[in-house]
DNA sequence: GCAATTTGAGCAAACGTTTGCGTAAGCAAC
DNA sequence: GTTGCTTACGCAAACGTTTGCTCAAATTGC
């Protein structure tokens, strides 16, 4: 076999004695071709097999039609549902989708940008790493004209592009539900104070509680860093007050999984002695035997399709001249509690 | 803000007052540029900001240095755990990775080939879709020059590179387990008949079996097309025998799930009436109530890692002259059974 | 039958980088 | 002072495609 060069515009060209415009054209169906030369042309690239070099293609037009997304962990439903939003929504546009997995620690979160940066992607998604504290290199990314769209996890700032999910007629729907089941006691078990969901939660919970004439007991109030072990710490310091919580709001599923293996090797029973609602709706419930009262379901999909319909905007529009000062596109998307009874 | 063109190698050159090959040398190092020179360029390179523009750089080099995976679904686990050893193996080498998710279907492998192929990767991995019965669409790779590697769902054919779990370690431990537990009527879920693992574990379930002197009762085996119902249907028809198996190996964890689901709803007991072992060993059984004996686990990572080591054998030996015939690159790797007791 | 317009197509530049080849300057050996 | 070698750098082509401009031929209008 000799070298397998893939065919260009030039053997099309050459193979019908014309110039390599005239094929660029043809291909593209411009109107300043003739019909007949057209189909000739058209004829002879599938004749060849001929396909655009994109590589070629993205050089000249300055522009990859990739995106890069980049989230703390794919093995995550919750992200890759998201990253099914985003590849949903953008696969029609014919838009290549890269992904990098910040595995929850800033550093990655750096080294995955950089290299998206020198990729010269049209625009970035990122749900933040938990270790993110630091903003500045989104910041670098604006000297190269590349947007970012936060979804999810998005820094506790107003001048940016983001999508979120908004807790409030979850959290609502869930006490609500709890309060009216008879429940008095209600407790929180919260995640990282560095994370904005954290704060979020505990004001909505707190605002929530009120709602329904609750009054606040902050021992009910605990808090772990999302590790199994530090899961389980937080539980137990719940079953271990005096007046222990006869339900409580768990920061996400993940942590539930060990609340409720911490109550059961406690010898205490699920949905009795203490009722869960948790934050995810991850479909590992459907298949276990204890389940929560319900789970408060933030649409990753929905998220991250709304936050890639923002990168999209962002995109076309950097190429037109932009409005005196640009308008932050910003969403919120509201969770829903759904229940397992 | 003027329109923030990023800086080229001409933009430094003009700076300096050098030519562009003299700065392009000069950043990569080169013996021949001086050492005030090459200095003078990194610093100047600095200033500005430069990076260089990696889409000219695929395209002056036909390369770029980007490699495809093609996946059933990034939801499951073994998936996304198969991604992070392709990403792990190619970063080093500053390979990007893109991801298609074929869903199990045939027809969006093939969109999903089709695109990575106009984007000019330079090599595929795959793990096969459900659906895929015909590998027309892998041979047209060829004539592109493009290399594939299977791994895990691989074609049943031999003039392949591949990488394959080995399931006959994992499957002799399992069953000589069972065996020692007193188990006699051991029954096979097994998974839908084009798959070359479903054929895979019929033999080894046989092979197994007479390794442990037990004689074969077919009427222990059944299938399913992996469908929830099927499942369910799969496990009551073992169940509804006059000679119920009293433990069975289960085509996967999924599958298992419903299993253990159909069980329960028979108020049976799981490992006490039956016992199970599945393959995939997914990290839920950590939080489920009732889990099976164990798990044969197919080194989901370890796979991908090597499956991507070939792909970038291929990538590197295309360029060399290649020995009269290609020895196809193939790997089994031996799956082990884990237990949860 | 001549000017004006339309139609169909080619020329050449441009995108940013790498690299083979050429060459001038400096130096050593004879 | 010629030759030969090294060091340090520049020239220009090449990668495949698109696109503004130019232009000849064909068609139209009068």
């Amino acid at each position: 076999m000799h070298k397998n060069k893939l065919p260009t515009i030039k053997e099309i060209a050459k193979k019908l004695n014309i110039s390599t415009s005239t094929v660029s054209r043809a291909l593209h169906d411009h109107k300043s071709i003739g019909a007949v030369t057209t189909m000739r042309v058209h004829q002879a690239a599938k004749e060849l097999g001929y396909e655009v070099n994109k590589s070629a293609l993205f050089f000249k037009q300055q522009k990859t039609y990739t995106i890069g997304v980049i989230i703390p962990n794919l093995a995550e439903p919750f992200f890759s549902s998201a990253l099914c939003g985003v590849e949903d929504f953008a696969e029609p546009f014919n838009y290549t989708v890269i992904i990098g997995q910040s595995l929850d620690t800033l550093d990655r979160e750096k080294r995955i940008l950089e290299n998206m940066k020198d990729h010269r992607v049209d625009g970035i998604l990122v749900s933040l790493s938990k270790d993110t504290n630091t903003y500045d290199h989104f910041e670098s990314l604006k000297k190269y004209n590349i947007p970012v769209v936060f979804f999810d996890r998005v820094p506790d700032k107003k001048d940016i592009h983001f999508v979120a999910g908004n807790l409030h007629s979850g959290m609502l729907q869930a006490i609500t539900k709890l309060v009216n089941m008879g429940h008095k006691k209600i407790g929180l078990i919260n995640g990282p104070a560095k994370l904005a969901a954290t704060l979020q939660r505990l004001e909505l919970y707190l605002k929530c509680l009120r709602s329904n004439d609750l009054e606040v007991n902050y021992d009910l109030i605990v808090s772990t860093t999302l590790s199994k072990t530090d899961n389980v710490t937080a539980m137990q310091k719940l079953m271990a007050l005096e007046q222990p919580p006869t339900a409580v709001i768990v920061f996400n599923d993940y942590v539930l999984l060990d609340c409720i293996a911490t109550v059961k090797a406690a010898n205490l029973v699920v949905n009795k002695d203490i009722s869960f609602i948790s934050f995810a709706n991850l479909p590992i419930w459907e298949y276990m035997d204890t389940m929560p009262l319900g789970s408060i379901e933030q649409f990753a999909y929905q998220q991250a399709s709304k936050a890639t319909e923002f990168l999209f905007q962002l995109i076309e529009g950097g190429n037109q001249p932009q409005p005196a000062e640009v308008k932050f596109l910003q969403c919120i998307i509201d969770s829903e509690m759904v229940s397992y009874s």
